[in-house]
DNA sequence: TGACAAAGTTGGAACGTTCCAATTATTAAC
DNA sequence: GTTAATAATTGGAACGTTCCAACTTTGTCA
């Protein structure tokens, strides 16, 4: 048994019937007959036949194959591993396949995971893009008309469909929510400042901050890595200033983790005596102790969003690029103090 | 322009040599001329060439493609985003490329994803195998002799490599370092009981108390879902005794942070007035407030190794299975209140 | 009975690549 | 100047599938 593999011809003398039939059994085609259907798929179970997708590719020209490629750039930020989660469900669903790459914000490797998919024929591609990806990496995706959707980070001048979340009008919230209990020195903490995401954050943090009438101040906004460890680095910064803040809106929720962390370090509690907003709400936030105070963006439900995008696309045959914006809410629990001043104790 | 893709034919009309020789280029062979090979080369890059694996594949009918692929149970844990992003850092400078799904624990998808991937030819699988699979299931991969490594779980009876962390050593020490701290009601924390790591766990952990001369009591076990909530509920059942512990050694990371912030919302200090201990050590561990003792398991490392394996016994072609047991070893941090000790401050 | 349609079935060509054996061009050796 | 060896190139067959057009069988109707 098992030298080759077993094929579609095999199946066929064993079934007595040509090989045409079987691929119409294949298929599911309501053109054979019910009995031989059943004859047919007896055989294939008891052969332990696998259906080579690659050759049916090659066949089928036009129909790509039924994977769909997701490219993310951190995969240990928990972020993106439910954007996935979110991405599975509905491909799924839709009978694809999903092929996830990890590119730690490498351009390098983002390349070549984008080459290999090619080369499996994917049939769309949901891509995190990693810092400092341009336009023109998109460019062979497009004239090959591959359907892409971007997530998370947008990318100027690509004609691509985005799915990106309303960051300026999250951190927007945020600081008016922090005003109306009270602060007046509210930094902005964490970040990497070259990325179209960092710039959408802060600048919704900026217009907030001359609204609400306590004006901008540069020296309020400090930068460092997206991650808890980048939060502490930051926190440790901030609270070095000759006047430090009584509140913190954080670039993501890693990084507000990492304020809480310092505060706790600096016997300061957070959500008591200095009130702390992050930005994502990923699932640990509601858990967490404080709860963390964060604008919610439902990382599986843009996952799930992304992938309709992508689905329609791909059947409706020519890519035609959408660029949504998803709205964004402020959830409040405990870390902005919000809870405590319902009990008259006020903060900062 | 672009109607149909670019083969393979095409660069070698353009080019004014054959198909055959435009294959050779492609496959870095040594026999074609170097002014031959720059001028083809010139031309794919001219014509926007893109490899079709799946033609290849089709002919090549010994060598698989390039793809490994690997199956998890839950993504949203950041142990296995973390496992899976180890594996993809030596896959990758193997020249493969990385195909994760998820399986959400259910053991259907499970079935639907591991066709999907031998349907596009993978190379090889690494699996951490949804709950409650069986031999059985793992049956067909043997056959067909894809190479397979079961990560994280083990399923006993499947003819296949495994690579298991030493549940059993973990707890054990774990336990042994909380009673030299001078505890003695000691509660095993979290987990679904039906599982092999769950059962493994518990016995270093019931062996260690009887060893030790505290002894094992059945009350002290309180499992739950092996996440951050389900520690929040199982603290809450645990303290709820009428001779609640002091420790607790707990099923895993996401547990333990549970546990805490169950104790934190009873005002209760963990590290100061209650020990905790998790298992798995994900980044989080250490950056946390407090610190958390844990048994280090390095997922990353545990990606790599697996990988490893994997690619071992894919150059090997018979795939030959063995079964290593990864070491662990205990990371004393702050919330197991050794710190505290030192400081001459018993707690307990 | 013959004509026609409907329901099933079928062989061969095609997809884009690699492998093989065969061919041609080039160089080396006598 | 012929032969042998080497280097480089080549056409055709094969991989496992799907599509197409053609075919057989059975049933229906005038």
């Amino acid at each position: 048994m098992g030298k080759g593999r077993v094929t579609v011809i095999d199946i066929a003398k064993a079934a007595g019937v040509s090989k045409s039939t079987v691929s119409l059994v294949l298929q599911a085609s309501p053109l054979v007959n019910e009995s031989t259907r059943t004859k047919v798929n007896a055989v294939m179970r008891e052969l332990g036949y696998v259906y080579n997708r690659g050759a049916a590719n090659l066949r089928q020209a036009n129909a790509r194959s039924k994977i769909i490629g997701i490219v993310v750039n951190d995969l240990t930020n928990s972020f993106f591993a439910e954007l996935a989660v979110g991405v599975d469900t509905v491909v799924q669903s839709a009978g694809f396949v999903q092929f996830l790459s990890n590119t730690s914000e490498s351009i390098d490797r983002q390349r070549e995971v984008i080459a290999s998919m090619r080369e499996h024929g994917v049939s769309g591609l949901i891509i995190s893009p990693a810092r400092g990806t341009e336009a023109t990496d998109l460019k062979p995706l497009v004239v090959a008309g591959i359907p892409v959707v971007l997530v998370v980070r947008n990318i100027p001048g690509a004609k691509v469909s985005s799915l990106v979340s309303d960051n300026h009008a999250g951190t927007f919230a945020a600081v008016e929510h922090l005003a109306a209990l009270g602060h007046s020195r509210i930094a902005f903490v964490g970040g990497f400042p070259d990325t179209a995401v960092f710039d959408e954050r802060l600048s919704g943090y900026r217009d907030a901050m001359s609204k609400t009438g306590t004006g901008f101040q540069d020296e309020l906004v400090v930068s460092s890595a997206p991650s808890r460890a980048g939060g502490v680095g930051a926190l440790a910064r901030a609270m070095a200033m000759p006047e430090p803040p009584t509140a913190a809106v954080c670039f993501n929720d890693a990084v507000a983790f990492g304020v809480c962390d310092g505060l706790r370090a600096r016997r300061i509690e957070p959500g008591k005596d200095f009130a702390v907003v992050g930005f994502d709400d990923v699932i640990e936030a509601k858990t967490t102790v404080p709860a963390l105070t964060t604008i919610s963006v439902d990382p599986q439900g843009i996952g799930q969003r992304a992938a309709q995008m992508l689905l329609k696309q791909i059947n409706a045959g020519k890519p035609e690029a959408e660029s949504v914006v998803s709205s964004v809410r402020l959830i409040v629990r405990e870390s902005c103090g919000a809870a405590m001043n319902k009990l008259g104790r006020k903060m900062a």
